[in-house]
DNA sequence: TGCAATGATTGCTATTAGGCAATGATGGGT
DNA sequence: ACCCATCATTGCCTAATAGCAATCATTGCA
């Protein structure tokens, strides 16, 4: 009732840059949710995301994984047991700390994530595919630089959760 | 270094497209993430999306709420209890069929899901607002066609999913 | 060496999620 | 009027998520 949205209860519809936005980011969201149900049964959205930060971390110890994923130190050791056991990633004791442990993805958690991305970007691809050679240049131009200024944004907030 | 990313196991850093392409996808899931920590306690991921896919919607019966997110009946009808024991729907029967039932956004769900919106709009527009204004407008014209054409393309696949 | 702090795991519990099967209620078609 | 299909709910089950508290091992420091 903010304004005459028949089949949506949208509050930002009376500021078209605010519509392009949020447009963006739920077609990302769509994106990422459509290649998430085409992975492997058993990966649940929790397990990816543990897969993509744990993609980004490199190889971390559990307290650290815990803290980036924000959960409590327990339950990222019961995520770590099903993850090991679906052989998506591997733990060992550290090399260097006996008390820490070395949570690393495995070759088949590689894969998974990367078919994941792969899924998607098939997807955004196509989406790219459907402008025209000048203005797909265009379009992937301002994406890079939206990504790269989002990404610097999260860099200087210092938020560990999602890098 | 093009492909010089020690920290990732990135596939696709060697096309900068799909570098870019995914860049923006993560972003967009970062911010999402980030807004969706920020609701009231107690309302999971899963909830978030039934809220947002009711949004889309308008009102429907559990039937094609299910179908939309893709879960059993059974499932949906539970998933449905909660939401409405947190006041965040509401579901009396359908005033055309009696054996229906109607499903809807309560207002206090509809505010719940202009929050996350407003949260996720604030760090958009503070990315789109590094920018100086000549490039700032380049950004969203393409961000804006970027995301029609998405929602093209998910229409034109008939995925009743994200809509 | 002794002790406190740190890191990880485990026992326990509660909640959520998800499905299968059965049941009840209702509407449409013959 | 009768039967069947559809819609929703409920009982029952399994698994995943998540935290608290306790425990054990290990490290660093006094």
């Amino acid at each position: 009732m903010t304004s005459g949205n028949a089949d949506s209860d949208d509050p930002t519809d009376d500021d078209p840059t605010d519509a392009a936005l949020l447009a963006v980011a739920r077609a990302m969201m769509a994106v990422s949710l459509r290649a998430a149900v085409t992975l492997p049964a058993g990966i649940s959205p929790i397990q990816l995301r543990a897969l993509t930060v744990l993609s980004g971390l490199g190889q971390t110890n559990l307290a650290d994984l815990g803290a980036a994923l924000g959960m409590s130190p327990s339950s990222t050791s019961r995520l770590c047991d099903r993850l090991v056991a679906g052989g998506l990633v591997e733990r060992r004791t550290s090399p260097h700390t006996r008390r820490e442990v070395a949570v690393r993805l495995s070759g088949e958690g590689t894969r998974l994530l990367a078919g994941y991305d792969g899924h998607r970007l098939a997807e955004l691809r196509a989406v790219l595919d459907s402008f025209g050679p000048r203005r797909r240049q265009e379009v992937l131009g301002a994406l890079r630089d939206f990504g790269a200024a989002a990404r610097a944004a999260d860099i200087a907030a210092g938020d560990p959760r999602v890098r």
